[in-house]
DNA sequence: TGTACATCAGTGAACGCGCGTTCACTGATGTAC
DNA sequence: TGTACATCAGTGAACGCGCGTTCACTGATGTAC
């Protein structure tokens, strides 16, 4: 395979930039993007960013793939340091990483877990990025976690068993109801910390954010 | 006290029509409220809500102020219907009115509870009703619920210190821990389906939500 | 009860700004012979 | 190795739109005498 051209490599290099300038841009502005201020900050026009994206929408889309690559970079990353034995501490890591993740990237957070952006909708390629860090947190579970055996409603319970005929990994469904709902409290304690909720009430973030994640091992039935 | 003119009586009944068809933009079109739109959609120019609203920021703080009002009327209303006796019930049927209530009314509930909108901060005035579901919770925890006995970290501790001091109502510590994370998860578990998080993966909303509760009403120390 | 004046809701034009996207173009870089 | 041609990044003007806010104005409604 020959090399990639010059040209090749500057147009990649050019996209890689033109993302950072919008994550940029993302982080002071809020969710609305605006293609001419990510244009006006890598002073270029704004009609030369159409070499690169057809459109702001697909900006926002490749925005949001990597962002969920990132996360779970961070997930994984904090997971792999903790040794296999240890899973309460590689769960409770993975947590923090994910809020340390959240905390030094507000927008792109925002971008993906706040309120959907007006007139965007995710396209496709969007949601298989979207489980990566369920299925970590599955994963972790799956292996070490013994959930209290909880009777789930029916029509719940045919939810758990398509998600795991989709990705079969053989966990049983009572354990990945319990996933679920850790990797809904896990976010939920995220976001409200990031969006202000805790403003002028708590200010031990950190602390507060640790209890629960101790909470939600519990609930998942992570052996202390 | 005389009665009030008709001029104002027509005054405060468009003050009440702007913020109705406020409403519905806000459904329509996300947090982006346009004044023009809102103008538009009354038949009138858009300089003339400047009688009404001395600005855009103005009217959202309008907006999110009844927010909080309409989201703790139900929450009152639903709470007012379960005995006294049933503190669990009426912690399940305060949960269920929240999640109803966000439903029905998806985008005022994402101005308050969602991504902070680019370029507004919110002023003091909305603070003392965002607190209004958290005194409601804690007014069902504090008559009934026994949590378990649990250390809480120093820093955090004293931030509920503080919180009691303001609000004073005899509730311990320990306990008004629990509820701030039952408020947590239960807004949590809110956004996630309202913002989209369960697309795909959980079709049975209104059991997974039930779940949630449960487990945080356990998680306060309410009796079965 | 009638008249003069003040109040105030709503109009319409304008200011100055921002936006996404299109299009014909220039000029440099790469490719084929 | 040199030349002719194709590719393609970036420009700059333009289209058509939207926005919040201001301001002088008209005309109807209310108030004071």
């Amino acid at each position: 395979m020959a090399a990639p051209s010059i040209r090749a490599r500057v147009r990649s290099e050019m996209n890689r930039e033109i993302k950072e300038v919008a994550r940029r841009r993302l982080a002071a502005d809020g969710a609305n993007l605006s293609l001419r201020a990510v244009a006006r900050d890598m002073g270029m026009v704004a009609s030369a960013l159409y070499r690169y994206f057809p459109s702001r929408d697909a900006l926002l889309t490749a925005l949001i793939v990597d962002a969920y690559g990132d996360l779970r970079d961070a997930a994984r990353t904090a997971a792999a340091a903790i040794p296999d034995d240890r899973p309460r501490a590689r769960w409770l890591a993975v947590g923090h990483a994910v809020r340390a993740w959240a905390l030094a990237h507000p927008a792109e957070y925002g971008l993906v877990y706040g309120t959907p952006v007006p007139g965007y909708s995710a396209p496709p390629e969007t949601t298989a990025p979207a489980a990566e860090v369920i299925l970590l947190l599955a994963e972790i579970a799956a292996a070490h976690a013994t959930p209290p055996a909880d009777p789930v409603p029916a029509a719940y319970r045919s939810d758990l068993e398509q998600l795991i005929d989709a990705q079969p990994g053989g966990i049983a469904p009572e354990l990945l109801d319990r996933v679920l709902l850790a990797w809904t409290q896990l976010f939920g304690a995220v976001s409200f910390e990031l969006f202000g909720r805790l403003d002028g009430m708590v200010a031990a973030r950190a602390e507060y954010f640790d209890r629960h994640l101790r909470l939600i091992a519990d609930l998942v039935g992570l052996p202390r």
